[in-house]
DNA sequence: ATATAAAAAGAACGACCGGTCGCACACTTT
DNA sequence: AAAGTGTGCGACCGGTCGTTCTTTTTATAT
């Protein structure tokens, strides 16, 4: 009998630790501030086990900048997508991605943010692959905006790209600032409540505070 | 004769443009990443040179974060703060900060967006002052807001504290991704433009697109 | 039981990190 | 002229970085 080789299953089971704390660690420091000594210390495990799964530290990157993606689609994607198509879709996905942050569930709030930044302007595999996945982030706003136009919930003059920039910019400006300003998550809910509600031909989708 | 000693004023001409690429440097890799021996590379100086002006990397450090924010003071709050007061001195602040970006001033775009981004969660003297920098910054936005209120340029109901948080996530979500998303500083500048044209009792007073 | 292959440890590498030391030069003061 | 000080260099320190190589442990397959 085959098929459940325990040895691959360990692996498998490693590489997920492994992975999770590297995101997490990641998540403050940055793709480049990750250590690999720090990693497997972290891990109780020696540096040299690492490269027994990855055969650089780029591709260790590489594996958590795909650990973060599920991560990000699994938690505050996936709940959004059981709300309704149209403009309660569209606030649940920046509402929960606001208590993502809140939760606290990467001690630096959010892996793409300062993996992004950390990489702007540079070149190599890393910063492509983060490129990718930022357009898909951008990109699924948009889908959402244009549906809930589509069904008739937000004006036909809607410009989704800015809609969508301005939700994802109150996003953004709420994890930077949510280590200092104790209000920006907040900030970031009520701002984009209020601008929805505003365009909205029916406002009471939304909640009232 | 005193009050011009050549050794004094070298020092003082080496310390600027030590500074100048230490915070051109640290706007790509951060404070973190910036390293002693790489700065000195590029000013064609020995590292053990850099010690002669900063005892320790932390006061580099230090020093670099008060250059910056002359900087920031000198070409996005002076500008700004030539406009007449009110909504108009507002929206400047917001377009000279673009413009900032825009020109790349430095190659990393903002200092102290990266700087802050990586120093979220620690504690020390770096972090402590780039808080206090930040809140500045804020308060600054705040209180031009707060101007605009008291000249009925802007709704009295309006809440300074939502709105600076707005302008400055347009700003701040605009520089995350002007590497990649080629509008974002054009959307940056319509979306506060559009915002605050829907606020204002007279929207003569902002430019129209 | 034994052969096999994945998983992990351990030691060592060259490069770079922040930092220290002594020394030389330029300039001012006495 | 001598002493003192600001500036800057080159050599070097202990430590950490990513990486490689060899060896040992662990679990499956025969």
């Amino acid at each position: 009998m085959t098929g459940t080789d325990g040895r691959l299953a360990r692996g498998e089971r490693t590489r997920n630790t492994v992975l999770d704390t590297a995101v997490a660690l990641a998540s403050e420091a940055g793709l480049d501030g990750l250590s690999l000594g720090q990693l497997a210390d972290r891990l109780h495990v020696s540096k040299s086990g690492l490269f027994a799964h990855w055969s650089s530290k780029e591709e260790l990157q590489l594996a958590a900048i795909e650990h973060a993606r599920d991560q990000w689609a699994r938690r505050v994607v996936g709940p959004a997508l059981d709300r309704p198509r149209g403009i309660r879709r569209l606030f649940a996905l920046h509402e929960s991605r606001l208590a993502f942050y809140s939760e606290r569930v990467l001690p630096g709030g959010c892996f793409f943010a300062i993996a992004e930044f950390e990489s702007a302007g540079r070149a190599g595999t890393v910063p492509d692959r983060l490129a990718a996945v930022l357009a898909e982030w951008i990109t699924l706003l948009e889908r959402l905006v244009t549906e809930a136009v589509e069904l008739g919930e937000l004006p036909p003059d809607t410009v989704p790209r800015r809609l969508a920039f301005e939700i994802d910019a109150a996003g953004v400006a709420a994890l930077l600032h949510s280590r200092l300003l104790a209000r920006s998550l907040d900030d970031a809910r009520q701002a984009v409540l209020a601008r929805l509600r505003g365009l909205a031909t029916d406002p009471d989708l939304l909640p009232h505070h």
